[in-house]
RNA sequence: GAUUCCGUAGCUCAGCUGGUAGAGCAAUACACUUUUAAUGUAUGGGUCCUGGGUUCGAAUCCCAGCGGGAUCACCA
């Protein structure tokens, strides 16, 4: 990315920093591109500079009323005509087609596209017919906003079209869209490079609808969750993003310091130990899309912020978890598809209740034939050593357990299944089972292979949890650095009583992720974390001249990818001087060549 | 972090065993009253990601770097 200097300042301050962190994004060893701005983008600021020329303000203030979109055109127009007599309808100027004093333009609202007809003598019934002629012809391009007032009508080849009186730029777009057609489902050049996608989402999403309506869609599972909450009377709350003791979860946190306080802060890695000092305050039913922050690797299924729902229920124990949890499930896939069905790849994955209930170790002696249920840390070792399992000295016998399954058993479970009562070990949150030694009252939803979410009976027990959390410790020691915190106020909250409680998190993206059959957690954000790009602060021609170039040799210098003065000095003076006769006279430039020595100075 | 693939015009992509780049769309100019990805004719547009090496000669081969994808590892 270049930006030319006088236009675009390469800072990013943060006023919160009291403009003490200044950050410049530099990057003065990448130098691209020819010329700063491309043939097409110096020809839409030229087209710009007309338009100003013409008295139209290419950025104009006032509101454009719009009183009918694109879907609601094609939906309604067929069986109701009267009503589309007088329409007015603002979007992007998708293509546009001219034959002489006709043309066809093609718009995109937020809702889809409408075909525009436009003719010269009804746009402009005086003499003067600068508005087609030179403003749409010339001036406006693929990009640009534009408002239209009209009446709806079918062409003779059958379009539905909006046949335009009014024509306003409301925007005018100065870089070029990709171009992308499509006709009768084919898509022609549409962006597929993942790299462009992501790192310029808006362009992707001008240009790729479905990529929209993934969007859409994603924003109807939280609002099928939020009303499934709601109407059950749970509260939506808030708790920190900013936690000085990361509890609720396993796993590395991303660190930042508080300069008031003077002390470290770091990112929730999850909010449950706040929902459960809420249950202990007395709600009933507390929810929470928590959005998480964890530093640890990125793929196909992790991005270092992601969001997790949790819910904590008073009274409740993991079982009723259960069954709320399939009536949730079940609701969330017909407010998104309008059915309990989604193919994910060649499989079709049924959200409609109920869900199968697999106890882990009956999961791991139907995948792996071993009975594990009564074994200590040796004898676990010795399994993952038969069924070929890598382990280290710093497991514990949860994660011994954790990792048969999640190897051998995990990608069995394609439909919606509930794992149950899970080794105490690897739940330090966890109440023990009320009849099984050892176990503690917990599930996870398995779907394509994939936990997708994570409840349990909550621990309630405070003299139980320190002592779980004691064991967390012993465990750091070992050098599982992912074991938890000792987190004294939530345990000082148990301590005042926190009545029976069950609570879940649910994957967002994940769910999202199979809802709207996305391969990659980077299709179901708007903005996946890439590594930042890097910026040159391209020259102006006010730098060149005090390094004491004259105006007329700066363009021959960016030619040459000079564009920055580092780069400049960075060159082989006698290629620069050799370079610069071969350019002046291709660019029939009448000024003498500098003598050497003159060009000599540019490189002090 | 490891392995592997990719990076060529604004966009989508060709470019064989090395001979200093091509197409379609987009752009520009001219002509044209209803087209359906698509009007016609003509024209312009490239540090072939960056740096180094091999070579008479590199988009192409080699090395290093940058960015991205995929797989694996790590990670509920």
């Amino acid at each position: 990315m270049i930006y030319p200097s006088n236009e675009v300042s390469c800072f990013i301050y943060c006023k919160t920093f009291y403009y003490r962190n200044l950050i410049a994004i530099f990057a003065p060893n990448k130098t691209r591109m020819s010329s700063l701005l491309s043939e097409q983008e110096l020809q839409r600021r030229e087209a710009l500079n007309q338009l100003i020329k013409l008295g139209i303000d290419p950025y104009p203030a006032a509101a454009f009323d719009v009183n009918v979109t694109a879907q609601d055109i094609h939906e309604n127009y067929e069986r109701d005509k009267l009503n589309y007599k007088q329409v007015s309808i603002a979007g992007r100027m998708m293509s546009r087609r001219v034959m002489g004093s006709a043309s066809f333009v093609e718009l995109q609202d937020a809702t889809g596209r409408i075909q525009i007809y436009l003719n010269r003598d009804e746009l402009c019934p005086s003499e003067d017919k600068t508005l087609y002629n030179t403003v749409f012809k010339k001036l406006m391009d693929i990009g640009d906003f534009i408002g239209v007032k009209g009446f709806v009508f079918t062409t003779n080849s059958g379009t539905i079209s909006i046949h335009a009186q009014e024509l306003v730029l409301l925007s005018k777009s100065l870089k070029p869209l990709p171009v992308v057609k499509e006709a009768e489902g084919k898509v022609f050049d549409a962006v597929t490079d993942p790299e462009f996608r992501y790192r310029q989402r808006y362009v992707d999403l001008v240009v790729n609808p479905q990529v929209r309506e993934t969007f859409v869609k994603i924003s109807k599972i939280k609002t099928a969750i939020r009303d499934f909450l709601n109407e059950r009377g749970a509260l939506e709350v808030d708790t920190p993003v900013l936690q000085s003791i990361p509890g609720g979860a396993a796993a590395r946190p991303f660190v930042t310091h508080h300069n008031a306080l003077d002390i470290p802060l770091y990112l929730r890695i999850a909010n449950e130990l706040y929902l459960k000092r809420l249950i202990v305050g007395g709600y009933d039913w507390v929810y929470e899309f928590s959005r998480n922050f964890r530093n640890e690797g990125m793929d196909r299924t992790h991005n270092p912020e992601f969001t997790v729902l949790e819910f904590y229920v008073a009274y409740k124990d993991y079982l009723w978890m259960m069954n709320i949890t399939e009536q949730m499930f079940e609701k969330i896939a017909l407010a998104t598809n309008g059915k309990t069905t989604v193919k994910v790849g060649d499989k079709e994955i049924d959200f409609a209740a109920p869900y199968k209930r697999v106890p882990i170790y009956d999961a791991i002696k139907e995948h792996t034939g071993f009975d594990v249920s009564g074994m200590d840390e040796e004898a676990l070792r010795d399994v993952c050593k038969k069924l070929e399992i890598p382990v280290d000295p710093s497991m514990g016998k949860g994660k011994l357990i954790d990792e048969i399954f999640g190897e051998k058993c995990e990608k069995h479970y394609i439909q919606p299944t509930f794992i149950t009562d899970y080794p105490v070990e690897m739940s330090p949150l966890t109440k023990k089972h009320r009849s099984k030694e050892g176990l503690v009252e917990r599930f996870e939803l398995m779907i394509n292979g994939k936990e997708i979410a994570n409840a349990y009976s909550e621990l309630n027990d405070p003299i139980d949890q320190l002592k779980r959390f004691e064991d967390q410790l012993k465990l750091m020691e070992r050098g599982d650095d992912e074991a938890m915190f000792i987190d004294y106020d939530f345990l000082r909250a148990l301590e005042y009583g926190m009545p029976p409680t069950s609570g879940i998190g649910i994957g967002i993206d994940r769910l999202a992720m199979l809802l709207t059959s996305q391969a990659s957690i980077q299709d179901v954000l708007f903005f996946p974390q890439m590594r930042p790009e890097k910026v040159v602060r391209a020259a102006s021609e006010e730098d060149y001249e005090k390094q004491g170039v004259p105006k007329t040799w700066v363009p021959l210098l960016q030619k040459m990818g000079l564009t920055t003065i580092e780069a400049l000095k960075g060159a082989n003076p006698n290629k620069v001087f050799n370079d610069l006769g071969g350019l002046r006279k291709k660019a029939k430039i009448e000024e003498p060549l500098p003598s050497k020595e003159e060009v000599l100075k540019w490189f002090d």
